[in-house]
DNA sequence: TCCCTCTTGTAGCAAGCGCTACATATAGCT
DNA sequence: AGCTATATGTAGCGCTTGCTACAAGAGGGA
């Protein structure tokens, strides 16, 4: 059942997520919904748990498996990667999740946490082998990366990528 | 009547918004606001285009009017001031148009957009008289910024931070 | 004074919302 | 077989949504 609805709110966003097409979409009806999670709040808090914990299966899927030659070539890499068209749903549900986070929802914020430090590990493993502090650099990387997506979203793609290519190393 | 709409929104973000606590907040009734906006959507994207057009004077209002020593103090005065209590109601709302313009809406774009401008322009007034390419200066610093700003907003401030201070220069 | 346009209050419509009451089907255990 | 717990369909409740119909006040030009 989680899985078709991450997958609606995937397609659809999660802002003006109701239950009635979102069950639609599921198979089955609002009732159950309700029946099954309790409440739209605990649905929403279930989904968002299941999408940080899907998270790295789809990361692992997507980026290759070799470390990057450096830390700019790896910020470069990820966006490549992340631009590509399959990943737009999920900056989709990405930035309903950080608007979330902005109000100070709990559940929006354990979620970006924990697709956050699975990003950050992933980053770490894939820089140089030989980089000095890999934790620093992972953030680093981190920081340019999201700057870059969010001047992505908002249709300035060319801007961050310019300011990561301008990244040392 | 837009100011007040404005102040309204500023406090209690722009995702949920409906016109009925929205008008009492602004001493008038929802039938007046449809009055003179014609409709909600309309409201919404002249109200977009208001925020916009405000962002200059808040900028210069409490940002310091001379010039960093590097890009990285610039990036970091930048994110020092933008991370005071009285502009999180400016984040509440951006983070909301950062997601309006991933699901395309014209309007959320656009004012996304002229916010984007002014603050490059912005920053690259504020780089060192010596830089060699305020553009490409300005591109790294926004860049930094926007993904220390939303990192802070999921609360991992100190990751984006330290992210910036790796900044070269 | 009369009219005409701009403005505004009251009431309400159709639709959608989250959620619930009730009845029923099914399946497993004793 | 009978009982109980789980699962599901139907209908609808109370509420909010954006928006509208209608009437009435206000002010200005002829």
């Amino acid at each position: 059942m989680l899985p078709l609805v991450a997958a609606y709110v995937m397609q659809h966003g999660l802002a003006g997520m109701s239950l009635r097409p979102l069950a639609k979409a599921a198979g089955t009806s609002d009732r159950m919904l309700i029946y099954h999670f309790g409440s739209k709040d605990a649905l929403v808090a279930e989904l968002l748990a299941f999408l940080a914990q899907n998270f790295t299966a789809s990361l692992d899927a997507a980026f290759p498996q070799g470390r990057a030659a450096s830390r700019r070539d790896c910020a470069l890499t990820v966006m490549e990667i992340t631009g590509r068209e399959d990943f737009q749903p999920f900056f989709r549900i990405w930035w309903d999740i950080v608007a979330g986070c902005q109000r100070g929802d709990p559940a929006y914020l354990a979620a970006a946490g924990d697709i956050m430090d699975q990003l950050t590990l992933w980053v770490a493993n894939h820089l140089p082998a030989d980089d000095p502090d890999p934790d620093s650099g992972a953030q680093l990387v981190i920081t340019a990366i999201e700057g870059a997506q969010m001047l992505a979203a908002i249709g300035r793609r060319g801007v961050g990528l310019a300011g990561i290519s301008q990244l040392h190393q």
